[in-house]
DNA sequence: GTTAGCACTCAAGAATTAAGAGTGCTAAAA
DNA sequence: TTTTAGCACTCTTAATTCTTGAGTGCTAAC
């Protein structure tokens, strides 16, 4: 069992590690303690606490450094959250200052202020999607055959893409295709929309169209657009700042993780659902392996009955956590309250 | 006055250092060379070489490596473009391969091909605007008082954007607005129509609207998105490959330098207008001089009467020249018949 | 003009040394 | 039983020296 004191010397290697970047040795520790012992009881504590795996030496006459164990038992046991500062939540009000025309923009400005804010890198991903519905859809000629194809949805949202017709369709064969898709899927979830893409309305469509292929992939194309899980980074740079200075190779693997989005950055982030609260991973809790020795805060948001989303911070495993998961608990209030805004505007 | 055998030690060194990135001495040129003339005869000449400034030392009793001037005399002078390889060729066509939509897809490929094929960072910047005509506005409602603004171009560009129509707007009155921009402006290039917008339309519109102001932000900004240049970069991640691999600080400032869009990036690839060749810069001729010891290799394509483009790629100064020369004359080509091609099949 | 020979230079790596921070352990003090 | 002083020991880091080898410039002969 680990006595008082000897946790007041785990935090206390932990804050000062943070700041120093350095293992941490008795004496200076015995400087900055606020109980008043000397050096050699502080080590007889390092002693017990490296027995207990929280702390280790970077080598045999060392000073200590927290282990991943220790940190994990930092995070949930002694780590006490600071409210973020009157400048902060005034940096965060201002980056959401301008006016939006999407939900998406809101989300990858998230991804902004956060970076801007820790110098880390940020992550942000839309809120869910299982209860976003279909509201409409267009085709706008624009001459030349050419078309845009417009989606709308509840939330706001608006995904577009342009095509080419195929020189075989007529255009009021198309008038009629896009009525028959109004009238059939408008209302339904876009989970919803997707499955009958493939079961029920090609049936239909074949009544009013020779070869409604075409039009079938234009549609499927900017639903699975529509669909898709928006995910933002901001400050991808800063990686070069946290990360060891040496590994250029590791460094490039890392970003290629984070532009590549090829899911794997979903895993990072963890399940959207679940724990509303703000939540650390750290070393063999990151599934990419590659992250190692670095430190993921994610953060969920909800809006109402409009789902769930996430914020992410990537960053060394010596953060200032007290400092980053208050201000991450202030930015989730801060970015539900703008998104719930947002919807009310649509639902009002 | 340099010897022939002078320029055939030059032209060794390039190649040599360019393969090993060792300075080059005496003795491997004496196996390499195609005369055969003993090493304290090719000291003299490099004593002559380095006297005109065209190789250096790294140090008093070190090889010979190129200079900035070395580079600028075997490129004007020694260089010989390789032709493209086959595999290159058929690289470059199957990258080309999907069905584009609009041509800033295309241009955006080409960057991607170019990144892909050299392991160096490619530019694309699509062809100028000069003579790009307006040729049609919309406003697609789409409920909620949300429009979508869609411009539609000559060159088959489509630019739209999102907004929220004011609560003081009518719908009727904004109709009439959008036909009094089609009559007057469609068949204008996009500089005249810019030029219109702040002189001879507000007034025709003051007729029918009482705040033509926000309907004019909308247009003007899908205006200035579409006359925005547009420029694309592949292979970013790349630069940490070819870069001192110490200086962390100063691949992030060309990291910077890439990514925020400031038009300092324009001054790299130099005007659009001008010789529709290769070209090479290097050293001090490159005016951003954190790039300082890189190179910039910059290609012009034109498409007809549609304008001019121009594909560059940044690598290291020891770039084997004669390749990647041979590569983007190469790929100017291919790049120019896409073009027209695409181009051919709005006009026709 | 070309070449062999030779003394000289310098970078880069290996080996050595010195200093200093920190530890563990023991035995005495509280 | 807990705390403390003292001391020998460890290991890193930085500075210093040593060694090796690639390469040069110069001179004198070919």
């Amino acid at each position: 069992m680990l006595t008082k004191r000897q946790l007041l010397i785990l935090k206390e290697i932990i804050r000062s590690y943070t700041e120093s970047g350095t293992p941490v040795g008795s004496k200076s520790l015995m400087a900055s303690l606020p109980v008043h012992v000397s050096s050699a009881t502080i080590r007889n504590d390092m002693a017990a606490l490296e027995e207990a795996g929280l702390i280790q030496k970077t080598h045999s006459s060392s000073g200590r450094v927290p282990s991943t164990k220790g940190y994990r038992y930092y995070l949930d046991h002694l780590v006490e959250p600071a409210a973020a500062t009157p400048f902060e939540i005034q940096a965060i009000q201002q980056g959401f200052g301008g006016h939006f025309y999407k939900i998406d923009e809101i989300v990858a400005q998230s991804a902004r202020i956060l970076s801007n804010l820790t110098n880390y890198t940020a992550f942000s991903l839309g809120p869910e999607l299982a209860n976003i519905k279909l509201t409409g859809f267009r085709l706008v000629p624009l001459g030349n055959r050419q078309v845009m194809a417009i989606l709308v949805t509840n939330n706001g949202n608006v995904e577009n893409q342009l095509f080419t017709l195929p020189p075989g369709v007529a255009s009021d064969e198309v008038e009629k295709a896009i009525r028959i898709v109004n009238d059939q899927l408008v209302g339904l979830t876009l989970p919803e929309v997707a499955k009958k893409l493939n079961t029920d309305v090609p049936p239909m469509l074949f009544k009013y169209m020779d070869s409604p292929d075409g039009f079938l992939d234009i549609f499927g194309n900017v639903l699975r657009q529509a669909a898709s899980e928006r995910f933002y980074v901001g400050g991808r740079l800063n990686l070069m700042d946290y990360l060891d200075d040496s590994d250029v190779a590791r460094l490039k693997r890392i970003f290629s993780l984070i532009d590549d989005d090829n899911g794997d950055i979903n895993r990072l982030l963890g399940p959207v659902a679940g724990t509303p609260d703000v939540k650390v991973r750290l070393g063999d809790e990151l599934t990419p392996e590659v992250l190692g020795d670095l430190s993921v805060i994610t953060a969920s948001y909800s809006v109402g009955d409009h789902g769930t989303g996430m914020i992410a911070l990537l960053g060394p495993t010596q953060m200032p956590y007290s400092k980053m998961i208050g201000l991450l608990e202030a930015f989730r209030q801060e970015l539900a309250k703008r998104l719930t805004d947002y919807y009310n505007h649509f639902d009002g």
